[in-house]
DNA sequence: CTTGGCACTCGGTCGTCTGGAGTGCCAGGC
DNA sequence: GCCTGGCACTCCAGACGACCGAGTGCCAAG
């Protein structure tokens, strides 16, 4: 079919520039691929992608480029996952499984991840807002002042430093603890704010402002989705991106340092465990329509509790990144589950 | 007197090439500065300079650039730290205040530094073995599993899993923290070792496994100096190094890259409260040769607990930087204190 | 010790030229 | 109807050379 070989052309163009980031011509194609047909009729079938809009030309009398959306049909149609070999995966398994609390797999990861693409990666710490209390301490500091710590079941701890300018005893943070305790444990932090809406009420006049305080502050911590933090690696890999540092790399570094930004990118794709790819300009975030990101969720048990992925030039390697983001994810999955 | 002019035109030359970023020649000098002299009087100054290797031509027929030595002398004996506008100093207070936590406090003094110096911005978390413990928790997970929780004075908070093989009791919990607790609050870090030593001795045969697997990986938290974490912001300001990206900058990111790098960095200057500023090759940090190191150690009451400071080109305006590294240090400082 | 003058060096820029890679189109063949 | 070889055309990239200007070092005179 004229059609599929028309396709076998956009692929050979794909594979061929993301391998040597220059313009390909007909000649080189048909040297490199066997396509069994001889230039001039790979050269119409290249205006005939370039008509539909999948490839573009910098310059006349220059080889063609694939546009973003003819990597985007790369990747819907004529590429499949890469798989990691052996030696990636045992080398994965190795890497990650030294971690001794949840900071050090993130961080493990996030590493790991942009050594094997070679690429920029992010990771989303899991969500607060999805799991459940396991514990909640109060610590008395100074007279007026408290020490709030929340654990999750995700293992993520947060803390706050309450300062209530009445005196706090420590029979009240004593009494104040095991009422919160017995209400908030197992509870999922979305649910928090109702359990503890009447403890405030229990209290009487000279106690209730510095519990109403507390409360007050765990209610923030709970609700506050700021507090989604992302991590990030791999950034001197953006030496890859090309040569004109103010043209290309600056605003990308720009919008990684913002994390909010990360947010962002990492949420646009609430598309749960699937391989999100977003190329070029579908990409919302300003400073990024030259990159293509790559993300997917990660789960603890069977929930999805936050994403992972990768961050680089349109011209990246598909197959071989979908492989590296997707087998990343599972092992970190798998050893969020294990460690619960 | 002549040596004095000298001098004079080693600082005219480095704060001309601050400015402009290209080698200054004998002209453009007598016009920028009222040197009372003509040029070819500087010619010969420059010469000199050039014998004591405090400048450099970067070719025949080019003008003069400091080197490192220039940059040290200009350091050491032509320049003052400069103070910040009041404009400044607000912004600092404005921006710092709303911190809610360590993590807060850090992050936003980074990125606070990065900003005002428009360089690479580093923060050392507090050092946790000059700090003390304040509170200290075990939570049950499983039955075989428990989470350690360690909350040090300094606000910063340690968590670690606990797997030890044998199950473990909610009243062996309960009875090992109190013990711990009674033991171990209040003291510093580097002492608790020596005060829960024989705390495994003191529980018989079917505890004791559990009690030493605990106790040992609180002394593996107390005692890991790796643990000691640094923030970092404003790599974008890169941008400002040159235009090579792969001679210039990516060695920079690289290295900026690995914690321990960083960490060696503010660990070079030990040097307590007092400004360190390394110069160029002064720095025995690889792949930073190229630029200067700016750091100075903040405090929490009046012990300093951990250093902070910039990354920036060779050709930075020295005064400037030195003056807001140490403002930060300052307010952070003041924070810290506060917060206790 | 300073200064003006002068010859010299050398990097950067501009215009020109040329080779090569690549294209589009056309006519002929299967 | 599709493929193919041929051919004219375009245009980028690199080489070459000339020129300009900024800057220097040195020297002799003030």
């Amino acid at each position: 079919m004229v059609e599929d070989r028309r396709l076998s052309v956009l692929r050979a163009i794909v594979e061929d520039y993301v391998a040597t980031h220059e313009p390909v011509g007909s000649r080189s194609l048909v040297e490199r691929h066997s396509l069994g047909v001889s230039p001039a009729t790979i050269r119409n079938d290249m205006a005939a992608l370039e008509d539909e809009g999948l490839i573009a030309q910098p310059h006349t009398s220059a080889g063609r480029v694939p546009t973003d959306q003819g990597y985007r049909v790369f990747v819907d149609r004529l590429s499949q996952v890469k798989p990691l070999s052996g030696a990636e995966k045992r080398a994965i398994g190795s890497f990650l499984d030294g971690a001794v609390d949840l900071d050090d797999v993130m961080r493990r990861s996030v590493k790991l991840l942009s050594q094997l693409t070679k690429q920029v990666a992010l990771i989303q710490y899991p969500s607060l807002t999805r799991s459940t209390v396991r514990h909640l301490e109060l610590v008395g500091l100074a007279p007026t002042r408290v020490l709030l710590v929340l654990i999750a079941d995700t293992g993520r701890v947060e803390q706050r430093i309450v300062d209530a300018s009445a005196p706090i005893s420590d029979d009240l943070i004593g009494r104040l603890r095991a009422r919160l305790l017995e209400r908030v444990v197992g509870v999922r932090l979305v649910d928090v704010a109702g359990k503890v809406a009447d403890v405030v009420e229990q209290f009487e006049a000279p106690e209730r402002s510095a519990v109403a305080a507390i409360v007050a502050t765990l209610l923030e911590t709970v609700v506050e989705r700021h507090e989604e933090r992302v991590m990030l690696a791999g950034t001197a890999n953006l030496a890859a991106f090309g040569e004109d540092f103010n043209g290309a790399v600056r605003p990308v570094l720009e919008a990684l340092e913002e994390q909010m930004v990360l947010l962002r990118l990492l949420g646009e794709s609430r598309s749960g465990d699937v391989l999100s790819v977003r190329i070029g300009h579908e990409n919302e975030v300003e400073g990024l329509s030259a990159t293509s990101v790559v993300t997917v969720g990660y789960s603890r048990g069977d929930e999805v509790v936050a994403q992972l992925g990768v961050v680089g030039p349109t011209r990246m390697d598909y197959p071989g990144t979908m492989g590296s983001v997707r087998a990343v994810a599972r092992y970190v999955g798998r050893i969020l589950t294990e460690q619960q």
